[in-house]
DNA sequence: GGTCAATTTGTATTAGATACAATATTTATT
DNA sequence: AATAAATATTGTATCTAATACAAATTGACC
């Protein structure tokens, strides 16, 4: 499907003759899917199927794939996540570049490349992205029939190239990001959450315990976190109050 | 000098028939170099010459180039930042990949590429880093004899490509990581200092007033902000206590 | 109805931010 | 030599937010 039009990126070394030595450098995206279901972060990862010394293996990487012709880096990644995924509409955030040369140095990822991706492959320089998503049931549709699978951010096995430390930095990005900018995690929650989802959220994020009470009234005390008259159901304890994150009045609340 | 083993990135159109179509992309580095003057931002730009319509024209532009074959990233901004303008051993942070198709709209940027750097450029995807060092005595002697010079960041001119851009971005990385660890911005400050200049700098860096009395006595009470017994001299007004980073003391502090 | 486990409310303490007056010290001026 | 001007530094009082922790509430389940 997407293998149309792909950007093969060769590199030439300027020798003092003629020949031109093409050893190829591959332009791409990857994209870290975050995810929260209520208790752990988990991230969004692709199965791959491959061969080594003639037998079939199968691992994970993460949703990317090398840039089309004349196509802008941001789209590059929005494309790949329908193309894997079926996810549409996800805010995608660019937060680094990795080009370093034994990204390509596992014999599983150049045969996996050369063969899948129809590349030979010198040297691939990749552009990181972020999004942060609702896991739920909207979701969980619209990734029906891909070959993509949420994975606890604890227990990721070792991944294709070096996708473990993208998703490391992408980690180290969220957690500063959302501590200048806290609103951004309500991209991880439902649309109606308890105060207790909230607190969890952030405990996993920052690494951190933080009082219940205390919380639970400098939470309710924001504008832009409105309360619904709706309350869990089938808990064994008091019903917890649901809330939602206004997206209007926390943008008139900071001028 | 830097010319030999230069990469040139080829993007091959997959075409269905045989013929390979080279259309060529680039990989750079650019290096957004930012110093404080003790009152303003500044910002390390390099004279560019080039031609136009048959007369030469002069402008500036980042320090930068493309990567060579076989490099790291990393790198290769730091071989550009001392070829360029002599500078060595300074600490760069990688913020951003810049890729739109429109970096090279402006003919005046593609013909000055197929003049001084010898390439047919389709595409340009640079990754920009950005950089701190102490506008100083020692770093004048260093940029001798090459074409860099301090420029305010209020009095930018247009520059080449999307430099501009870039270093908006590099500012407003700048902004966000400093106030996650403003000890970053000790590394714009002369090795000796008074609160006065510190006060300056936060106040240029946020764009905010800042009470002197109070802001005083939240710095000296820093642990590893430690008071020499030397003062300033010759200003007209009681002469203030010089201060000095100490990098030790802030490391064990923050455990 | 009583118990459990959480949510939610209340209150008191502490630490930090802010406002702003007062004092100190240096050079320039008379 | 005394005084003015300008900024550095100290002092103090107030207001706000962070923290600690006790107490009350509520829904499910027995």
């Amino acid at each position: 499907m997407f293998r149309r039009n792909l950007l093969h990126i060769f590199v030439q070394t300027n020798t003092t003759d003629m020949e031109n030595e093409l050893a190829k450098i591959h332009l791409s995206v990857d994209c870290t899917v975050l995810g929260f279901d209520g208790n752990r972060l988990e991230v969004l990862l692709i199965r791959r199927t491959g061969e080594e010394g003639g037998r079939e293996f199968h691992d994970m990487k993460l949703p990317g794939s090398l840039i089309l012709d004349n196509e802008e880096l941001d789209d590059a990644a929005r494309r790949v996540l329908t193309e894997l995924t079926g996810l549409k509409n996800i805010t995608l955030q660019q937060f680094k570049a990795f080009g370093s040369m034994d990204r390509t140095k596992n014999p599983k990822d150049v045969h996996w490349l050369e063969h899948a991706q129809k590349a030979h492959v010198h040297r691939i320089v990749t552009v990181a992205y972020m999004a942060l998503v609702k896991i739920g049931r909207a979701m969980t549709r619209e990734m029906e029939g891909s070959e993509a699978l949420w994975v606890p951010v604890g227990a990721i096995p070792p991944l294709a190239f070096d996708h473990n430390e993208i998703i490391g930095e992408a980690l180290a990005h969220l957690r500063s990001f959302a501590s200048m900018d806290p609103s951004i995690l309500y991209a991880l929650l439902p649309r109606k959450f308890t105060v207790t989802q909230l607190r969890n959220l952030y405990e996993v994020v920052f690494g951190t315990k933080l009082d219940p009470a205390n919380f639970y009234k400098k939470m309710i005390q924001l504008p832009y976190l409105v309360a619904l008259d709706e309350h869990e159901r089938g808990v064994a304890h008091r019903a917890a109050r649901y809330f939602r994150f206004d997206k209007n009045i926390y943008n008139k609340s900071r001028l």
